[in-house]
DNA sequence: TCACTGAATAGCCACATAGTTATATGGAAG
DNA sequence: CTTCCATATAACTATGTGGCTATTCAGTGA
């Protein structure tokens, strides 16, 4: 990545990562993991309202990570880029060396 | 990366990714990029107060993205994995896809 | 001890947003 | 047309947080 970017390019870039920060917006992404899934399956998956579950597919549709398919009444969603979870094993990887290094300070 | 991670865990790593969210962390990230800085340099480099730099280098630096080194009444900040750099890179390239297929859309 | 400098914190305000309930939209079937 | 179902949106509340100014804290040197 370049020094210097502008700021618009890097507002879209924290854009995308604030659109990853947000727990149940990865729920969202590790279930749709197994393939497409409609709103009422992810719902039901997930336990909390359909509007809730809505307003989340809408941010991760908007800044690119999810796509949207309809089916009759139902519409589909599903990952655009199956990147993003490699991105999310490297998080993972480095959260536990950093609670690993955290660990050994305390003995 | 498993498909059903405790909630803990989640939230850990949602909060990397919500660090990474803020285009002046993301600055300060890229900052980093040539080594080490103390916080008057990057508040000069930022143009913003040092307060607000400093509680920005709080969030990274709890998070586990920076390490903090104390050099006479300096604090100096470095990032501690610079993987996270490839992790942009792939962000940048998927929304340059994105951008690609939007623009296509409007002929 | 006292003054000085760099960094961290406190307190505040403005704004963004995750969640809720209620309502609207929009196809499908009768 | 009317009804029904899946999804989207509206309106609202509560909470989180980025920015500011002012202050405090922690070393350094006279």
């Amino acid at each position: 990545m370049a020094k210097d970017l502008p700021p618009a390019t890097i507002e879209l870039i924290a854009q995308r990562f604030r659109a990853m920060g947000e727990p149940m917006r990865l729920r969202i992404l590790m279930a749709l993991r197994g393939g497409e899934r409609s709103v009422t399956e992810l719902v039901e998956q997930q336990e909390t309202s359909q509007a809730n579950i809505s307003k989340h597919l809408q941010v991760l549709t908007a800044c690119g990570l999810l796509k949207r398919r309809k089916q009759g009444l139902n519409v589909l969603y599903a990952i655009t880029d199956p990147g993003i979870f490699s991105m999310c094993d490297s998080v993972c990887g480095s959260i536990k060396k950093h609670l690993d290094s955290q660990a050994k300070l305390l003995g």
